[in-house]
RNA sequence: GGCGCAUUGGUGUAAUUGGUUAACACGCCGCCCUCUCAAGGCGGAAAGUACGGGUUCGAUCCCCGUAUGCGCUACCA
């Protein structure tokens, strides 16, 4: 590559990872790593308020979980650190100040609740809300002496009035926005601490970032990014502004809806690369003709351009999920689905600690379980006691049932012990020799072995239970 | 309210630089397999591309308007 790719994933840290960003992190990692460029992590927490004690570090090993390691950023380290907002404050206020005195930015002395009842009242005529820009007018005067007896003050940006920015957004094409109703948004807040505009286009040129991949809810804030670019005399790195992901009602996907945090979804027992393909599907996909709808981490690293992201917000479909971990369940390594099933069957008071049964019991609900979190239920008949209905108990009654069950007691007895596929053909002798079949064959055995009408084949039963369960379960009849 | 962005079956998406019987996947329905439930195989219903105007020989694709949805409208990101 001829200048080299840079992007970052600038979360502020709230404690988890939302599907949101880690979608926003996903496309810039793979935007990065298909253009052998650098992805790089820094830490939006300027807002000392929303401070959560611990969120860096989980931030961190989710998205390490997740498969999207960073080139830079906190731990790592890198050329153009710190990579925490928090601890570029100095550097902030050195740019803060060449704004101000190139007449970029100006003091502003007014309180929340002056603001506040600023909008009010323009709320209330009817107009659009926004600082009436006032203190542009103030006198050196006025503003030293303000200074000087410690009012409080904030820096904002100095918009200029009657023009027209336009930019090109590499999903959205070209947008154009009115200055006049751009805000003259705070750049450094009366703590000292930056706000989210400032910070980002100062961290993004120092850390020569080259393209801006992030959520839809900043397509409207890039006019006043350009607007500090242009008063800094710096380039306006390439912007790409991803769709939002939506609740099945196509409102922003909330919390209230569901379960929103990455977290969540690995303890529900989605497969981390099961969610990362799932995810670069929403509002991704590499089009031409391609069929395929599984694909791997490295697989979307080839595959990924920005041109292909969609321009609408996409609805976050659980079935489909559901669907797509089934996927990648079904293709996983037994042994590996055992070992990662463990605490979900554990939690569940499964007792795992039988190795071989155990491996048994997950080769036979490999093909039934969407979430590792569904392995229990379907492993309770192998490990539950039978427990028969009084109904269950009838049909056991019947001569045909006692026939069968009574001749199954005895061949199974015979066996050395039972097969993946040697159960099956006993049932065969059976149905031979009593001429009983279908229903009547099957249902009393099911129901002997599990006190279930449904579930796997019963030769897959037999053979996890094991010679000793399955005679045991067919003695407790009598 | 203002500004911005978006709009292909229920959902996610596809459709060479305007010309296709509008394709694929999930879901749904049916059939096969089968003792049952899944899985798997096969098939089906489901959009004429939000609506209305243009431009064009021809628009899902280009332009305008309307509607709807969403986003932004903080000393939050």
């Amino acid at each position: 590559m001829t200048n080299d790719i840079r992007v970052r994933f600038a979360p502020s840290p709230t404690g988890y990872l939302h599907l949101g960003s880690l979608r926003t992190a996903l496309f810039n990692y793979l935007f990065a790593k298909h253009n052998n460029g650098k992805f790089i992590l820094r830490i939006e927490d300027t807002d000392q308020s929303r401070k959560v004690e611990g969120a860096v570090e989980n931030l961190i090993n989710i998205l390490n979980d997740m498969g999207l390691k960073y080139d830079e950023g906190p731990i790592a380290g890198g050329e153009y650190g710190p990579y925490f907002q928090s601890e570029r404050l100095d550097i902030y206020k050195k740019y803060c100040d060449e704004l101000l005195a190139n007449g970029y930015a100006y003091y502003a002395f007014e309180t929340a609740q002056e603001l506040d009842e600023m909008r009010k009242i323009q709320q209330m005529q009817g107009k659009q809300t926004m600082y009436n820009r006032r203190a542009r007018n103030l006198t050196e005067n006025e503003i030293n002496e303000k200074i000087a007896s410690g009012v409080p003050y904030v820096i904002r940006l100095k918009v200029p009035l009657n023009e027209e920015i336009k930019f090109n957004d590499l999903i959205r094409g070209n947008v154009k926005i009115e200055t006049n109703m751009i805000d003259d948004q705070v750049l450094l807040k009366s703590d000292g601490f930056p706000t989210y505009h400032l910070a980002n286009v100062i961290d993004d040129h120092l850390m020569k970032i080259t393209h801006i991949i992030r959520g839809e809810e900043w397509l409207t804030s890039v006019p006043k990014h350009i607007i500090l670019y242009n008063a800094f005399g710096w380039q306006v790195p390439d912007m790409a502004h991803v769709p939002l992901i939506l609740n099945p009602d196509k409102s922003k996907l909330s919390k209230r809806q569901g379960d929103v945090a990455t977290e969540d979804y690995l303890k529900k027992g989605y497969l981390k690369e099961a969610l990362v393909n799932f995810m670069a599907l929403l509002g991704w996909n590499p089009g031409e003709g391609e069929k395929r709808e599984i694909f791997s981490l490295k697989e979307l690293v080839n595959l990924f351009t920005i041109e292909k992201v969609n321009s609408a917000g996409a609805v976050f479909n659980t079935e489909k999920l559901n669907w797509m971990n089934a996927e990648y369940i079904k293709q996983m390594d037994t042994a590996k689905l055992a070992e990662i099933v463990i605490p979900y069957m554990n939690t569940a008071g499964i007792d795992t600690s039988d190795k071989d049964k155990y491996n048994r019991v997950i080769f036979a609900i490999k093909n039934y379980i969407n979430t590792l979190q569904e392995a229990p239920e379907h492993s309770e008949i192998y490990y539950s006691n039978v427990n028969l209905s009084e109904e269950q108990k009838d049909i056991l009654k019947s001569e045909t049932s006692k026939q069968v069950l009574n001749l199954l007691n005895i061949k199974t007895a015979a066996l050395f012990e039972i097969t993946a596929d040697n159960f099956k053909p006993v049932l065969n002798e059976i149905q031979k020799e009593t001429g009983i079949k279908g229903k009547n064959l099957f249902m009393p055995i099911r129901l002997a072995l599990t006190s279930k009408e449904h579930g796997p084949e019963l030769g897959t039963i037999a053979y996890v239970l094991g010679k000793e369960e399955v005679l045991n379960r067919l003695n407790i009849l009598n």
